[in-house]
DNA sequence: TCTGGGGTCCTAGGACCC
DNA sequence: TCTGGGGTCCTAGGACCC
């Protein structure tokens, strides 16, 4: 129930289309809130995209084939976990008992915007909250019993797509409702219908939506194991310890709307036109350890490269820059070492990147250390339009942006590697 | 000697999410 | 031997201002 604000009979007639109800002197608008996930979603596409696959133990790898990040059911029955290395199941892919996929993510965000869209069929809100996620607000009078195996059903005939649905007040009900929904029969269950008081006290509450690691040990010194008894301990505690963002979880367990659909909490980056993206990251794991500044400066500048090109495929300008450098969690040294510099002027010039990075790379090296992982990111992007042109612009500027929109199209058409730089066959 | 009470903006780091 | 990549939000503390 959402707490809009004083409802007027006028105003109440205008907002037929939701149930509302009076309590407490106050009146609530009763929305339904949807949250729909895709079983197993990398897994799946693959399925789509190679129907030979369907009904048998795959998993999809990370880049570099490093892990697991997506497991179908047949995967998960023999005990493949999500996120492990995938060395730890080495027999498992070499007696062809488990099919291992590198990841298609272009697909996956293809097939993803395919769902988002077969979702739009049955409500204006729709709002994707992660590549495999959508939420999808309806009225207090709409029936989740009628929605929940439409909504199903047209998503996989659209898109192939299998989903979960799970039904509740808030966001964080209808999240919780969807991970219950993967064990229900159908694939459906609705929050909003059961005794909601009984089903919170059977949840672990770092089953909650925004209780981490952390916050769970922390619960836990102080008592709290179920949804149902951190939504119950003393409100003015929450808010005080764990700040407005524990206050808002714990509101929402209580059925109040804390969260409302369409502004978005997080979102894809290949959404990012629908909300303004904030960041762009792009880092990769080396496939062997690298010890030196020239190793390591090679890595950066393919990190750079793809990252510039993303900014200008989304016509973005960053105000600020940033890279880093670390080894392995798993090796004996841990270390991270990151800098980072705002631009004179907001930019996606790789080679204005390239340079800044090139003359700090020295200072953050050390040496003896195994670096396993790079990466660069960019804050404060806005649209390149919104760019203000400095007063003394380099009159080489010009050439080089037009230059770089004519390697971008090539790339785009030939392949990354069709062309490429003399200056960066030479940094190896 | 005594030394207010706001406000804003920025940044680094923590926590969490998929 | 081998362990992913890409995001957002919130908070605390410092600088600065009147």
């Amino acid at each position: 129930m959402l707490k809009l604000f004083t409802v007027t009979p006028a105003r109440l007639r205008r907002l037929k289309f939701f149930k509302t109800r009076h309590h407490a002197n106050k009146w609530y608008i009763e929305a339904m809130i949807a949250l729909i996930d895709c079983n197993s979603f990398f897994v799946s596409c693959e399925q789509v995209a190679h129907p030979e696959l369907k009904n048998k133990p795959v998993v999809v790898f990370s880049n570099n084939n490093g892990c697991i990040i997506s497991r179908s059911n047949e995967a998960k029955a023999l005990g493949v976990k999500m996120g492990e290395a995938v060395f730890k199941y080495k027999h498992l892919f070499e007696t062809g008992k488990v099919i291992g996929c590198s990841p298609s993510f272009s697909l996956y965000q293809k097939i993803s915007k395919q769902v988002v869209q077969a979702l739009r069929g049955f409500s204006p809100w729709v709002e994707p909250y992660s590549i495999d996620e959508s939420f999808v607000r309806f009225g207090g009078t709409d029936q989740a019993s009628v929605l929940g195996p439409g909504m199903r059903q047209a998503v996989l005939t659209q898109t192939g797509i299998p989903v979960s649905i799970g039904f509740g007040a808030t966001k964080t009900l209808a999240k919780l409702a969807s991970d219950k929904a993967k064990a229900m029969p159908g694939n459906i269950m609705d929050l909003g219908s059961y005794a909601l008081s009984r089903v919170l006290n059977t949840i672990p509450v770092e089953e909650v939506w925004g209780i981490g690691y952390r916050t769970t040990r922390w619960l836990h010194r102080h008592g709290i194991e179920t949804a149902g008894a951190f939504r119950d301990a003393d409100p003015h505690w929450i808010r005080k310890k764990m700040g407005i963002g524990g206050g808002r979880i714990q509101r929402e367990l209580n059925g109040q709307l804390c969260f409302p659909v369409g502004i978005s909490v997080q979102m894809p980056s290949f959404y990012a036109q629908e909300a303004a993206q904030k960041s762009l990251l792009h880092s990769r794991s080396f496939p062997e350890r690298i010890t030196s500044i020239p190793g390591l400066q090679t890595a950066l500048a393919e990190n750079i490269k793809s990252a510039c090109a993303k900014l200008r495929r989304a016509n973005l300008c960053a105000s600020e820059m940033g890279f880093f450098i670390k080894t392995s969690r798993f090796d004996s040294h841990y270390d991270s070492d990151a800098w980072t510099y705002r631009f004179p002027q907001a930019t996606n010039n790789e080679n204005e990147v390239l340079r800044v990075m090139k003359s700090k790379l020295p200072t953050l090296f050390k040496s003896g250390y195994r670096y396993a992982k790079s990466g660069v990111y960019f804050n404060g992007l806005i649209p390149d339009s919104a760019v203000q042109l400095s007063f003394f612009v380099n009159p080489r500027e010009e050439k080089e942006r037009a230059l770089l929109g004519t390697l971008d199209h090539i790339r785009q058409r030939w392949g990354r590697q069709s062309i490429i730089r003399g200056s960066s066959l030479t940094s190896v």
